[in-house]
DNA sequence: ATGACGTACGCAGTACGA
């Protein structure tokens, strides 16, 4: 099995790239964020002409989360029990079970600064999600893969001076994370196709992407089954390059039997 | 550098992103 997670920063500006994409790349399962258009607006005919099934959880300008499956898709859920809103719930999580597992598509939020009363959501939004995946992990396999909007260590950054008092890099977003994973979770590495660090996000401005100054932020989690099945996992830096790109890169992740 | 670039909304300029 192949599965994959990419934050398209809006899937009807990305339709064109995403299609090429599926083709080429040809995931079972994908995870995908900022979609940035309400369900029913969601190009699911354009993705079916591959094979693939739509589970989408949008609200129209913000946000906007989705599961695309090729192997069976069913058991959707949109949000997760507990999860805070700012202060309605935002389309930030998504699940569906395929082929045996449930794929989670999360778009954590981003917290702005950290004297925002986003980034207390933010804080209070991983800590809810931390409890209603422990749930989730004793129902099965688990994949909870996205934008995590949090750089795990300073490696994760590509100089961690410019993070230095911002949110993605600061001590409670981290914790948050170790705490999702102490629950039985796994974080599984992708290898750069690049560089020594396996950044999936680059700012769209400045050559940041061209000076390869990224920051490692879309992460999968695995439960520990499915973990042991990782033969492959990288970040297709291919496309974010050319015109027209996201600003995230996608993370390919291959399964053995 | 209150910057840059890109997207949505909507038709000018604002909000947001990490």
């Amino acid at each position: 099995m192949r599965f994959a997670t990419w934050n398209v920063n809006s899937v009807k500006a990305r339709l064109p790239r995403l299609v090429d994409w599926l083709a080429d790349t040809s995931p079972d399962v994908v995870c995908l964020q900022e979609t940035k258009v309400a369900e029913d607006a969601f190009p699911a005919k354009e993705v079916a002409e591959l094979g693939y099934d739509t589970a989408a959880y949008g609200q129209g300008r913000w946000n906007g989360v989705a599961v695309l499956s090729r192997i069976g898709l069913d058991d959707v859920r949109r949000g997760f029990p507990g999860q805070p809103g700012f202060p309605d719930q935002e389309a930030r999580a998504i699940s569906a079970r395929c082929g045996g597992i449930r794929f989670m598509s999360v778009y954590v939020p981003n917290g702005r600064t950290p004297e925002d009363p986003h980034y207390i959501y933010k804080l209070e939004w991983l800590a809810a999600l931390r409890t209603a995946l422990a749930d989730d992990l004793a129902a099965g396999p688990l994949v909870v893969a996205g934008d995590y909007n949090v750089a795990p260590t300073d490696a994760d950054v590509w100089d961690p001076a410019v993070f230095a008092g911002s949110t993605h890099v600061t001590p409670p977003e981290r914790a948050a994370l170790a705490a999702i994973l102490e629950i039985g979770l796994h974080d599984v590495p992708a290898r750069p196709l690049k560089g020594d660090r396996p950044f999936t996000y680059w700012d769209y401005r400045a050559g940041m992407f061209h000076q390869n100054k990224g920051m490692r932020i879309d992460l999968v989690y695995a439960s520990t089954d499915v973990a042991a099945r990782v033969t492959d996992a990288v970040v297709d830096r291919e496309a974010r390059k050319g015109k027209g790109p996201s600003d995230h890169a996608p993370i390919v992740v291959d399964l053995g039997d």
